[in-house]
DNA sequence: AATCAAACGTAAAACGTTTTACTAAGTTAA
DNA sequence: TTAACTTAGTAAAACGTTTTACGTTTGATT
């Protein structure tokens, strides 16, 4: 309905340039006199005046938009880092897009057209998957700050924010088989992103410490998310496993389903550990044993990365590693003797 | 690096105006020649030339992002939300944008510029605390189809797609008294939005066909979210009640730890309730009685009636309501006489 | 031969900004 | 008094599209 008020509406009521208007409202008007300024600054108010996206993207500066893409919105430690990203990058005048791929690859051309499109100042890649395909074109794009989180060891193009997945997958084996657990079973997605392959390799290293084979028999691969979790738990209990390690929380959170479906008692029965201390992790009954991510940290590099490098544009690449915590709750314990 | 193709380089390398590559590229070329438009598609495709999401905003055809707007994308109903519509929005080509307001105030300013920008072609408006000051600049924006859910009343400037919350928040209330309960704790937000002003008009109604007064020394009022139900439960723990009915899951998780941690038992010692039956709630020991939202057909429906309105911008506004289901599972049972 | 209509294509305006490169007037320094 | 600055402001180009309103050919019809 109503028209829409442009720049050159509110320098007619001024009675200025739009040169003028435009300088004054963007903060590069110093050189003006206070009560053109002022004036400048009513005209806009009273009209209700807001600086077109498009026109303004369109003359070189390019909106104010961060993107993030994650893999499932619906896990809770992705809604966490998105969420924890937008309180980071709000302040600083940052405004995240989120994207949540579920079926990827349906979705692969609509990314691009986004990004490529150059709407957005930075991309924030919490998508394992994304690897080859996309990640190509986004690198080659303009010159779009990139990072990746969860992606492990894709040097090229981007910055990296990482935790370091072997050191705490050692840890939350270790802590199993410290507690006298030998057969021991993997929780896992049906194809093992990068990071996760990282993660993997640290339970083995852990196995391997302690003269442990790794129990090939033991390793279940399912459907991501909870669902997988409850289907491999369904298996498990037809094993002589003592104890199980999910890939991440959300997995151990169907685990957990599946076990008290067959009447099995944790950790009584099975002591269970996850990855990523999602809050509920110790809303469960009994709390999940898990790793700690250091998201609000996680989030926080990861946006300074890239308004860095905005700054800065051939600022070398950088890996940053972040420490990652082994929580116990009660949802461990350790082997007793003869119990099964 | 690599200089922008624009879709000049285009029309040059395949010797055409650019006027006939832009046509011909958005399928309005039907009247070229077969092997023009296919020399087009070719120059385009090798050129790797994607056009210009500004330039292309600029003239008219404004984007193709769809914007919603969520309290919190912490909150396992808004996240699951957010993800049914972009199953629903991206096959029609939409593209959602996600916006989670958490300390709302702080973020309004950049809402507006954001809209009002023009940057959305609709938006999905599901935050209940939005009402006046933001709805109000955005309804007179220049014709961007608004659809609210979860605000109840707010019958200006845009459709709606709500649940019946009175109707549902009885049968919840009548659930527990037909089970016996007559000392039943409401657990609620500090603020009551629209929709939860209704939500609990339901309750009231249930209490007063069974003459049950309304408990108002057992209306705990404290933070959204599940620290505020652990909150509200450490102090219900001290009154007579045998019930607990929470605002919504989210709150039901809290109060589910909370009474554990005061070694309560459910649903021997109280009853609890929640609402929207988020995944967790069937993950939960005992399992959460509480109302299923239709959240797949709350999606649709909100984007349906975007992308209708954009195609007819004068349609009649309309309110739909849908039809929520009580879920009764294992957090509820009949009062024991005499438990307590 | 003159007219008309397809069929195929294009020039140029418009969208609303930001930015670059000026100008005009007043002020200071020599 | 003149040259050099400073101050306060502006005109016009540029960004990359889409769209409107026109050409040209060519062939068919009178």
């Amino acid at each position: 309905m109503a028209k829409k008020v442009t720049i050159r509406d509110v320098a007619e009521a001024a009675g200025l340039s739009v040169t003028t208007v435009s300088l004054i409202l963007n903060g590069k008007g110093a050189r003006f006199a206070a009560d053109t300024q002022a004036k400048v600054r009513h005209c806009a108010k009273v009209l209700d005046y807001h600086p077109d996206y498009f026109a303004r993207g369109l003359v070189g500066q390019r909106g104010n938009s961060l993107g993030i893409v994650v893999p499932d919105i619906l896990n809770p430690f992705f809604a966490t880092f998105v969420q924890q990203v937008s309180e980071v990058a709000i302040p600083q005048g940052y405004f995240p897009q989120v994207f949540s791929v579920n079926g990827f690859h349906e979705n692969v051309g609509h990314f691009i057209e986004q990004f490529a499109g150059g709407t957005q100042r930075g991309l924030i890649l919490a998508a394992p998957g994304a690897s080859s395909e996309i990640v190509d074109k986004l690198t080659q794009s303009d010159n779009l700050p990139l990072v990746f989180t969860d992606q492990a060891e894709v040097s090229t193009g981007g910055d990296m924010v990482l935790i370091d997945e072997a050191i705490a997958g050692q840890a939350i084996a270790e802590h199993l088989l410290k507690l006298g657990h030998r057969r021991i079973a993997l929780v896992v997605p049906q194809t093992l992103s990068l990071n996760l392959v990282k993660r993997f390799s640290g339970f083995q290293t852990a196995f391997a410490a302690y003269g442990v084979p790794l129990p090939d028999d033991l390793i279940f691969r399912e459907r991501f998310g909870p669902d997988g979790g409850e289907a491999a738990a369904t298996k498990i209990v037809a094993t002589d496993a003592t104890a199980i390690i999910a890939i991440n929380d959300d997995m151990a959170v169907g685990v957990y389903r599946g076990l008290m479906a067959q009447g099995k008692r944790i950790p009584a029965d099975y002591s269970v550990v996850g990855f990523d201390d999602i809050p509920l992790a110790s809303y469960l009954t009994p709390q999940l044993t898990t790793v700690h991510q250091p998201i609000h940290a996680l989030a926080e590099k990861a946006v300074s990365r890239i308004i860095d490098r905005l700054a800065h544009p051939s600022l070398p690449l950088e890996v940053t590693h972040l420490a990652t915590r082994l929580v116990v709750r009660g949802s461990t314990t350790a082997i007793i003797p003869g119990n099964r």
